[in-house]
DNA sequence: CCTTCCGCAGATATCGTTGTCATAGTCTGC
DNA sequence: GCAGACTATGACAACGATATCTGCGGAAGG
């Protein structure tokens, strides 16, 4: 800036108020040192402007589990559309479900100075952020609710999706059925759980311990889970799995097997459609998730103050012919 | 900073020692600065700090066509395993293949200071940039080569994917095989194009004009498109998708019809293994990309110099099986 | 006892920009 | 012809950190 300062002719000051637009300089003034802008390609450092004004570079943090799982990025995709018309980047990071990590890289958004986050929690205990919210730091939990801080969240209805998967698998007249997940150190997992026994309970149907397989677990090891209850002294007559992961393990299973029996799953997945094993899924909108977090934040950023929660509702969607019927089939949750 | 130096009683410049651990401070000031960090829970303004050392926050932008699609979400999975390590962030944008945003998110993230961009470049000339070369920025471009400067390019080896896909066809006995795809605006529709047509060419197979479907398609509009062509008077007897998108419309409108004709298509579809219809996929790791192109902008950012191009190689897998095989065959492309 | 050197800490300038205030010049109206 | 208002521009400090240089006190060496 010194530069076209010097080589325009007038003092740094002038050149600020040209290249921010401002009133009070003369048509020719402006004209001349937006043409010395031009020759030497000259570009405002956003970092030593927004430094000036006290505020950080418009830009949000988004953390989520997995920067590769397509529901993540769908999520992603959801918030870029509100944020990007108002001129905010998107920094992103992976929290690789490790609560440490999570730490570290909110602590490190928070000395970039972003101006807001937003979080899908790994962590059980975020109120080391209470200090930065205090100095200005806006914050949204999504998907998963944070804990220590009074926050806006976003979530869906996992309860009422899990229970009407249930449910359907229950009005198909099966009483065995076996749930594969992630263990209930993961919120969405405990509610969805809650969701089945829910169902169970309502249906008066008694809940089996040995049809249960929860873990961390790759789409191969629910494969393997798959097959050892199938396999088993009393095996199930359908499956519910807890997430897109564990639906296709189930599902590989199945085709492995060349077998037909009833799978539910939550989580949308795209190419449903095509699969050769009629599948239900709880589906929903997971851009919204992410432009209803977005949202929030904007508002957040603007100046409300009282903190919010929304749901998102699912809707089951059975993909295939499932128990006689062949039409594609569609419920709300 | 300042408030930490008044309450340890010490000079800024010592606190900054302190936070970065600089030699030359006795372990009692250590001590006694550090208690009152954790006290009034400071933390460093790392835009000042960049400030200062005239270089840009660790940070990379990253631009590519679309967050929501799988295929650049598992590549952004690769570059964060490569990036995260080295304490750089990921600013992600998405182009939605319209240049001009491109150029204008570009510019935005120059103003960032950004000190390394990767690019799935949709405009057709980023010299704009070379004067931000010139002043520091490192430019690595993906999946497609930019031009208007020379720069690091990684490229999926789309001829040869392309090429081994028809012969497939081919050698399954087809002559009239259906091409869908995007128009030859995008680089590497034009190679894939390329490719079909080459392997045509080498088994003396005529190109007829009235089997291609190109322009920007849906998956939706694939579908129409594929209908279009097993409606005509010759009907293909066999089709080669050029992306994932397309693969998904043409085996929609097939499981449609309960048809079963032989399809290729380029990209990988994670769940491939659980469709009804069989399909020949040109597949390659889409993280390697991902990897290949951080490394390079690591390396750049390092010091090296002379541009290099890398291509990652593609590899035939058939799903399910086709004309008569059962098994899941692999073949180096 | 004096010099030299070293370990520790502070003063100050600086990064690139913008907010505040000052100033010089022009114009208006009586 | 001059007060008062207004316009265009500039000087300077400040944002929050760090690099450089300087200073001070004590230990080692002669």
């Amino acid at each position: 800036m010194r530069d076209v300062a010097r080589e325009a002719g007038v003092a740094l000051k002038t050149v600020s108020r040209v290249v921010n637009n401002e009133t009070g300089v003369s048509p020719q003034t402006v004209e001349r040192v937006t043409e010395v802008i031009h020759r030497l390609g000259f570009r405002r450092n956003d970092m030593a402007s927004k430094l000036r004004a006290g505020r950080s570079a418009a830009s949000i943090g988004l953390i989520i589990e997995d920067l590769g799982n397509p529901f993540y990025t769908t999520i992603a995709r959801g918030i870029e559309t509100v944020t990007y018309p108002r001129e905010q980047f998107l920094v992103t990071a992976s929290s690789e479900e490790s609560a440490e990590r999570e730490r570290a890289i909110l602590l490190e958004l928070c000395q970039r100075r972003v101006n807001g986050m937003i979080i899908v929690p790994t962590g059980l205990d975020h109120s080391f952020l209470q200090h930065e919210i205090d100095l200005g730091l806006e914050v949204v939990f999504l998907d998963r609710p944070g804990a220590g801080i009074s926050a806006d969240t976003v979530l869906l209805d996992n309860l009422a999706g899990a229970m009407s998967a249930t449910e359907h698998l229950l009005s198909l007249g099966h009483r065995r059925i076996a749930v594969l997940g992630h263990d209930e150190t993961i919120w969405t997992m405990r509610e969805r759980h809650a969701g089945y026994r829910a169902a169970l309970a309502r249906a008066e149907v008694a809940y089996d311990e040995s049809l249960i397989m929860l873990g961390p677990l790759t789409p191969d090891e629910a494969q393997r889970a798959t097959a050892e209850l199938l396999d088993g002294a009393n095996p199930p007559t359908a499956f519910f799995a807890c997430n897109n992961r564990m639906t296709v393990g189930v599902l590989s299973e199945l085709r492995h097997r060349q077998e037909s029996i009833d799978v539910a799953g939550f989580d949308p997945i795209e190419t449903a459609t095509l699969f050769s094993h009629p599948v239900t899924l709880v589906t929903y909108d997971a851009a919204e998730l992410g432009r209803r977090a977005a949202h929030l934040l904007v508002e957040r950023l603007e100046g409300r103050r009282t903190p919010q929660q929304v749901v998102v509702p699912t809707t089951l969607v059975t993909y295939g012919q499932s128990a006689g019927s062949n039409a594609k089939r569609r419920r709300r949750a």
